[in-house]
DNA sequence: ACTTATGTGGAGCGCTGATCCGGATAAGAC
DNA sequence: GTCTTATCCGGATCAGCGCTCCACATAAGT
């Protein structure tokens, strides 16, 4: 690759990111251009679509997620981690506004730039589900895919303005449907724990 | 209203009613013009803007549904008259692909078309709400919006075609979520009865 | 210094919702 | 039955969107 393109990718990249937090992944691109002072035709050719330029920008995000997973499966019981893991997902799309609507787009679409991280991702809370339905803490009629349609879901919910201050609520409400509490001794305590706030 | 005007309004609706069902509530409204053989200046004077024209078509619905709820708090049990209720609500949802983004931003946008009919909708839920709690079958620390939100998610859910075939299941989950079981003989029955068909 | 492969961005396409205004027409007066 | 007028219609137009094409600028290699 040239130096002004590189120099271009790494700049559009940039700009893109504040972009995007600030405006949600519904910004135009043409702004996103604009801001970068930068021909909309050379935005479009590092990033072909939406999707590619959401990869590129967020795919260490995704790694970290993943790491996470890996992390929490030897650091904390199968209850925990599965919670904080979810806890943590659901947080991070809050940061990129309307993002929940591609990654659930992007799961079968092999074609999309975020297929990849997207089947990856739930892979890794399906790791962390299994495990906690080894160890009895978890109900047994729900599998990966349903797990990320929850975390979906809770996402999708934090992106609404009017519904996002009971998101942190109603994500302890759906954690308590996951968890059985059958192996945990404070069982009651974690099906109407958080009062609230 | 002129007699020519009442006749292209109920044709709109009607064509429009089709069209919605079609292509879900994003359908292009110059398609819906098209459709109907009429300028979309027409169409859009009659209806000036997307709420106005589903504000006209659905508020039958958003009747029938207020309506039910109504009966069902006095045919039913508690629990068994919100569970139905919720069910009815996101099967509802399911004829109009996308109409829930457009509830969840009305609801608190008192300028919208859908504005009444939404904030009538999480009413009669608080109510159904309410009994169940009274009658300690549903848990205490959520209200009528922390329901609207649920219904809205799992609404949301089956409008997406990569999570849509587990969206019943997972209603399931989070009905689970909401009832405590207390009252009823058959607590653990209902905590986890339906197995993945 | 020259050539060439590569990168750039303005112009233009088809689409969207929205607005304007000249012409068509139904309703009411006579 | 005719005429007036208030109402309604819809083609033309605008700004915005994602996207593509291609003449031009320029960095890299000889």
């Amino acid at each position: 690759m040239r130096a002004d393109a590189r120099k271009n990718r790494d700049h559009l990249l940039a700009v893109a990111g504040t972009a995007l937090t600030e405006q949600g992944v519904d910004v135009a691109m043409r702004d996103i251009a604009r801001r970068a002072d930068v021909g909309l035709a050379t935005l479009l050719r590092h990033f072909p679509t939406r999707e590619a330029l959401l990869e590129a920008l967020l795919h260490t995000s995704f790694d970290e997620l993943t790491a996470k997973a890996g992390e929490l499966e030897t650091s904390s019981s199968p209850e925990e981690a599965l919670v904080s893991w979810l806890r943590d997902c659901v947080a991070w799309t809050t940061e990129y506004r309307g993002v929940t609507v591609l990654m659930t787009a992007a799961i079968e679409d092999t074609e999309s730039a975020l297929h990849t991280s997207c089947v990856t991702l739930r892979a890794a809370g399906a790791r962390l589900l299994a495990r906690a339905q080894a160890a009895g803490t978890a109900r047994t009629d729900i599998d990966g895919t349903d797990l990320f349609a929850l975390i979906a879901a809770l996402a999708w919910l934090g992106d609404q303005p009017s519904l996002a201050p009971r998101a942190d609520h109603l994500f302890d409400v759906v954690a308590s449907a996951i968890l059985t509490g059958a192996a945990s001794s404070d069982a009651e305590a974690e099906r109407r724990p958080r009062a609230r706030s």
